[in-house]
This record gives structure tokens, sequence and C-alpha cells, in this order.
DNA sequence: GGATAGTTTGGCATATTATGCCGTAAATTG
DNA sequence: CAATTTACGGCATAATATGCCAAACTATCC
């Protein structure tokens, strides 16, 4: 039993993604309906936890997080011990963003946020290279970006 | 002259980038504040772009977008040419969240959403390789979501 | 094809929230 | 310590959300 959204329902998270404070009033006018049903329809997506929050995006460059680099982890074994003391460990670091495991090259991926080049250093040798699972980290660090998106594509 | 916050604006920041549809008067409660004050902080912080807007999450794997795969791509020549018809086909495709130009191993990393496995290697014959910019491309796909975060870390 | 059950819609009354204004308190400055 | 600036809280009003109900629409079955 899928939630199965139609049309009006894609035009919504549509318009969400962009503003996710827009008035029900004119989601409901861009969307094509009145703003009864249309609050319905939005209380169905949160229900279905199609919507899973709503969040402030802030700019990074303004709240003393500018730089955004990429670590790929290595473990020193693969066991299923060593990967949970890693993702308890990367939880509890703000800075981390996103962590990924993968079977490919390396281990882990992650995506760390820091004021700028030096505390990234500070970061990663106090805090990263500190976890007992980690035996290797090598760093991607962007110049520029050229893309940040938060609207996921919508197939229909 | 840079818009600097105190600790009440970090909180509210906190508390928006947890539930950015919070009402005003339950934020105001949160932060210690009558909502009028409160309230002209949040426009302050709009105007000031440190908030640059709010959105709605949507959980990818409802959406059709469970899939989240990290490519490194090198590119032909790295002239401000190529980079620039990189930049702006990787605008145009829907399923890049992400992209970052870098110096080191890589010319760019992105971060692509797609249904699947399948769908991905399609969106990887069909867009990403036939950029002309693109000499050559590198994926990581991730196996398992370890942490995915909408929170900047706020130093204050 | 028509009747019926189920679903979705739109309108309305009410509750909640946002907004703008103003007097007051607190902090800053010289 | 007085003057000035800044931020706060309260209040009236406007805008919005919410819940309810009747009507329109859809799908199904006989």
């Amino acid at each position: 039993m899928s939630f199965n959204f139609d049309e009006i329902d894609r035009r919504i998270l549509k318009v969400l993604q962009r503003d996710g404070r827009i008035s029900n009033i004119d989601l409901a006018k861009e969307v094509g309906l009145s703003p009864s049903p249309c609050l319905r329809r939005v209380r169905l997506l949160e229900e279905a936890g199609i919507i899973d929050r709503y969040v402030a995006v802030l700019d990074p460059t303004k709240v003393g997080a500018g730089l955004t680099v990429f670590a790929r982890v290595w473990f020193k074994t693969q066991d299923a011990q060593v990967t949970l003391q890693f993702a308890e460990a990367v939880r509890r670091l703000p800075e981390v963003m996103e962590c990924y495991l993968t079977t490919g090259e390396c281990d882990a991926i992650l995506r760390i946020v820091t004021a700028d080049l030096h505390s990234y250093w500070r970061f990663q040798a106090d805090h990263l290279t500190r976890i007992a699972s980690v035996l290797n980290v090598k760093t991607d660090v962007p110049m520029e970006t050229l893309k940040r998106s938060f609207e996921l594509p919508l197939a229909l």
C-alpha cells in the first residue's frame, strides 16, 4: 500500500521544495486548488512521510561553514563492530553533514563542512583520524561550487 | 559591516534548521523572547541572507530518488571554456544535486540522485558522459547512509 | 445506462498566527 | 550621569490555518 501521488501532489512537492514556507493560500493558487483540499493533500504527504520535514537553509559562508570537503575513508577492518563504531562517532560530529558506506575503492564517503582549510585540518587531526576504526583518510577539496540543489527530481 | 549574530540568533537558527515551519509564537518560546522581537530577528536574518530560504525535505526513497551516488569526473582539458560548458550542462540536469570543481585527483565531484542503479547507468550513459567536456567518470556507489544532516554547525 | 458508494472538492465559520505600531526598558556613548 | 540609540513587549488588526459540511465528481456494479 504505497502512497501514489498524482500530478497535483507532484506540483505541491515541487513548490514546497522551492519554498517550504509558502502560505497554503498561495500554494493552493500555484497548484490550481482551493485552500482546503490543498492543505489536506499537504497533510497527507506529511503523514505518509513523503514530506519528511521543513528546514531553513542557511548560507554556509555566513555562518562560518564556508568550506565543504569530501573525505574518503578506509577502515582498519570491514567487520560490523568497526563499522558501527565509526557510525556512532560520525553521528556525534556536527561537521559531518553526510556519510555513506561504500563497497568500492574506499569504505566510506563523507561530506564535511568547516570554516576554512585550517579548521578542516584541525578537524581531521583531532576528530576524524582519531576514530579508532579509521585507517586512512583521503580528502578532496573543492575549489568552487558549480551547483547546490535542494530539489529532488520528481518522476511521475 | 558583517552581520554579527548573538546567542539568541544562534538559537533561532538552530531551531529553524530543525523545523523551518515552526510558528513564530513557538519559536519565540523556545528562544526565550516574546513574538515581536523574535519575528524581527528572523526577518533580519533573512534580509542579511543568513537564512537563504526554507525548503521541504522529501524522503528520497518515496519519490523515486532512493539512490545517491558520487561521481568523480575528469575533463578533457582544464581551460575555462570546457569548465563553463560543463557547469551549464550540469545545472540543467536535475539528477545532479551538487557539483564542485576540484584541483586534486579529479576535476569535479558530483552528488547524483536516481531511482536505482539501472537508472543511474542510463543517466551516466545518456547524459553525463555525453557532456563534451567529460573525458572520464568514476562512480562511487554507497551501500548505506550512515548520516544525513541539514543542520550546519553554528560556531559562536 | 442509471443508481449507488466512495472520494475529492470548495465554501464557510472559527481559531490561530503574523504583522505593524507604539510606549517602555535596557544598553551604549560621550 | 545624561543623552541617544537599540531592543523589547504588548496590543490592535490583518492574514492565514483549521475543521466541518454540503455539493460535485469518479468509479463500480447491476
